[in-house]
DNA sequence: CCAAATTAGACAGTTTCTCTGACTACCCGT
DNA sequence: ACGGGTAGTCAGAGAAACTGTCTAATTTGG
């Protein structure tokens, strides 16, 4: 079954998933047990600390899922919640200590598969997808960028 | 935040979701409710009907999981189960007359959205996408190929 | 400058999704 | 025809998502 067959949302999917799953496999390998829906949440908090809604947006979930998720990565040590000094209502979900040991794991998998990939498409095609995929990020992308993972 | 600072994965996912929330938005519009978990079982469907572990299996759900969804899809009329001819256990999973009428509407939208990126993108642009992304899924696609949207 | 609308977040209850474990029916090789 | 493996279901539990409602704080408009 040819590649042109396949519409590009599934051609997009497919490596996707791939990456995630090797994420989550060397995490838990490293006794981080954290959830897909964990992540989708934590990994959209920026530097200095997010707001609940904030991440449910990003994440595309309610505020009351969100909510959840980030009870249980508190009560997991990967995230606190510290008073948004800028409003009295708001809190600030930021990354504790526990969280912040993910990040060079997580980082050092997905070097691991970009370089596998780089190895099997050449250099040049590899530039081709990240600039083209760069590009579509202009149109599909309604939030500004979030970091690392 | 310029692109390179972000992971592939996420640059993978961005558009991906993009265009899986217009097709469910547009099915939605036209009446056919369906959820994200269904349509990951329901667009694994070959032509002449899938075995429900060969399902469970392409959308990384165990047995029990998409058993459930498939009784789901064939309450609403989208799929049947007949039995399987060459194998008494077995039954197959066929599309049925109300799953085969989402087909052409969400292939319709994809085509929009694709039309869409390659104006965007430029032809050029848009058909490296497309070929960089035909040769990562060699080394990402554990199956054979699945059918349309 | 105060009332009204909005926003941030939490609580309660429900539905949907997914898993593990145990089971039946059937297939196939020896 | 026995024994091991495969296809699928049943039962029960936990995770993840939703809607609706509520309080407190902020912003806005007259």
């Amino acid at each position: 079954m040819p590649d042109d067959e396949l519409n590009l949302g599934l051609l997009l999917f497919i490596p996707y998933r791939a990456m995630e799953n090797r994420v989550f496999e060397r995490l838990a390998g490293a006794g981080y047990d954290i959830t897909p829906a964990q992540a989708r949440v934590f990994q959209r908090i920026s530097a200095t600390g997010s707001r609940l809604t904030e991440l449910a947006e990003q994440a595309q979930v309610t505020k009351q899922t969100a909510g959840f998720l980030v009870d249980q990565l508190e009560k997991a040590g990967y995230v606190r919640r510290v008073p948004d000094p800028t409003d009295a209502r708001a809190r600030l979900v930021q990354i504790a200590d526990r969280g912040a040991e993910t990040i060079p794991i997580a980082a050092a998998v997905v070097a691991e598969i970009e370089a596998e990939w780089t190895a099997h498409l050449g250099a040049t095609q590899a530039a081709q997808l990240r600039r083209a995929l760069g590009k579509l990020r202009e149109i599909t992308d309604p939030y500004a960028g979030p970091a690392s993972t």
